[in-house]
DNA sequence: TTGCGAGTTGAGCGATCACTCAACATATTC
DNA sequence: GAATATGTTGAGTGATCGCTCAACTCGCAA
């Protein structure tokens, strides 16, 4: 918890919004949990909307060191690294009775009209993750074919795991997420191309 | 529109938690749209949450006659069926600049903590949609390898479905939703022609 | 004609919402 | 020490929320 109170009320309010919600949250509920009062707030922030942009923001300057550097720990191999994050929203899921999913992506289906900034937000921090994504199935190189599309698979691996997510949180099973991830998997697994003898040889299909 | 002040209510609501979500749709929103004053939605219903049950209730009931006969109409094919329904909800997506999506998927994501007996409605519906379509996969007998988990597969297409509609309104584009579609029939396509061994699990955990 | 139940009406309830503001505290600068 | 900038306080604002209820209309059976 930061100790200044911009800092609290920011962190407060990201830990609420992902437990409840943006809109079941309320602006006493921030400033109980960050210990505030609502001058304070407003002192920093015109309203409600612009914490929850702070949030947002934090999210995105956070998607390296708070997401994927402790995912990916002990975790060298591209393609396995792409599993590793899956397995860490796995975990998030479990640990919390399937109540706890992708943060971002309950806003962006709670938000039906968002203001433009929120929007782009949410969008710029899907795009961070599928950017990543990528860069692992880039880094994957020949063990994948130069035909596959490498974004269209980050985009496939972002959906596979944020549809996931929804139906376990649903069904208050992780039985879907798994499901999910299992098939994204067998699906990389067939388009490996197979590691031939002399690897500058390109097969004919 | 139903004549009937209580399915004039259901209707009214069922657009407009579609549209604007369930927390945002007041009940004087309802009342409006339906034409009909507070007491008579409380001579119906014990509460807005009851609201929400009768409509999750309409939606479960409506599958068949209002999502898949329409979507289905002039294709045979089991697994062309499969995206055709895919291909009904990139239809509401476009027709409505990306924002209209599944309504199931966003209220199970608005709702963090629903009560059970909506929980289990939302549940239910998922159900309902991934049944229809395993139903197809079974449909499509040795064109599938028989190893191949066809309830796994109609899984995967659901959560193909969700994440893509998220990640589509969220960017205010279709490209997002499009490309996890033509993932996810790479991925049907290559299980028809089985290449090398049969389906392998995930790693155990 | 009377009584009754089903359905409708809409003013208004208390609670909660996001938000305001004048007063005050503290640190920095001259 | 005075002036200024920066930050804090919390009671209080109007608006909106879900919801209540006594009065009312109307069809129908006794």
């Amino acid at each position: 918890m930061p100790d200044d109170t911009r800092g609290r009320i920011v962190f407060s309010a990201m830990r609420l919004f992902a437990q409840k919600g943006y809109g079941s949250t309320s602006v006493a509920d921030i400033l109980l949990a960050a210990g505030a009062n609502p001058g304070s707030l407003y002192h920093y922030f015109p309203g409600k909307q612009d914490v929850l942009i702070a949030v947002l923001e934090l999210y995105l300057g956070g998607i390296k060191p708070m997401l994927l550097e402790p995912a990916w720990r002990g975790v060298d191999d591209p393609i396995e690294r792409v599993f590793a994050l899956l397995a860490a929203y796995r975990n998030a899921l479990v640990s919390t009775h399937e109540t706890y999913g992708c943060p971002i992506g309950s806003l962006a289906l709670e938000l039906h009209e968002p203001d433009e900034p929120v929007r782009k937000l949410l969008a710029a921090n899907f795009d961070g993750w599928v950017d990543a994504i990528e860069g692992c199935f880039v880094e994957a190189g020949k063990r994948l074919p130069s035909s596959t599309d490498r974004r269209a698979l980050a985009v496939f691996a972002l959906t596979t795991m944020e549809g996931g997510v929804m139906l376990a949180r649903t069904e208050r099973r992780i039985d879907a997420f798994d499901t999910s991830v299992r098939m994204f998997r067998d699906y990389v697994d067939r388009l490996r191309t197979p590691i031939s003898s002399s690897p500058r040889r390109s097969r004919s299909r």
